[in-house]
DNA sequence: TAAAAATACCTTGACAGATGAAGTATATTG
DNA sequence: CAATATACTTCATCTGTCAAGGTATTTTTA
């Protein structure tokens, strides 16, 4: 994994956010979803995720409910509120501007 | 301050590194020059910035000497190392690859 | 068909880095 | 002479990540 626990710090609600902009979806499917995107460069952990989404939905940026699978394994299914989108909004824009001053002070000279 | 704790994560130790990759400097000194270098958008706190010297010096990527000033206050002087030097390319490499991947992640759609 | 792997979820405790708050000391400035 | 700037230090707290453990079902493989 080429990408630190320290780094990504911050951004995981960010991510789960911007997955749950295209649709509704569920962990196992979502972090699936994540290394394809990244061509397997990265994934969450499973600890990492989960408590994510207890506080996302804490927060009142995503709500769950139980999928009604006639088989196989439960899933719980997350959506994306008003205010989560909003929320999404605000941190991809604060990653553009925080990209920005990290580039400044991290490169050489 | 528009960037908070958990971006900025991991990125103290760098960004200090390569502040002392132009000379050898002092804390205050280097709060200042990263106040600068940003406008004023951003700061260490001091503690932040305390504690990371200790990581830094234990770890063997900088190493510090008390400054011989005629007056004024004590200043504690750290120079980076070659293992320094090593540590801060590796760094600067891997946010380039976090940087690539969280955009991918991040991205709507 | 039994074992192994994949799917899918959850909880707990430990850990590390950032920070607020407080303290020490000297020099400068109004 | 009081306030501010310079300069460093320590401690306790908070928060997000993660390793490790657990449950349960379905699919694949040997």
């Amino acid at each position: 994994m080429s990408i630190t626990s320290d780094i990504i710090r911050g951004h995981t609600e960010t991510i789960i956010l911007a997955r749950l902009l295209r649709s509704d979806s569920y962990g196992y499917e979502i972090n699936k979803s994540i290394q394809q995107a990244t061509g397997g460069r990265y994934e969450l952990k499973e600890a990492t995720l989960y408590t994510a989404f207890r506080r996302l939905e804490q927060s009142g940026c995503i709500s769950s409910y139980w999928g009604d699978e006639g088989s196989g394994a439960r899933r719980r299914y997350y959506r994306i509120t008003p205010e989560g989108r909003a929320v999404y909004r605000q941190n991809r824009d604060d990653w553009e501007n925080a990209k920005q001053i990290i580039d400044i002070l991290i490169k050489e000279d």
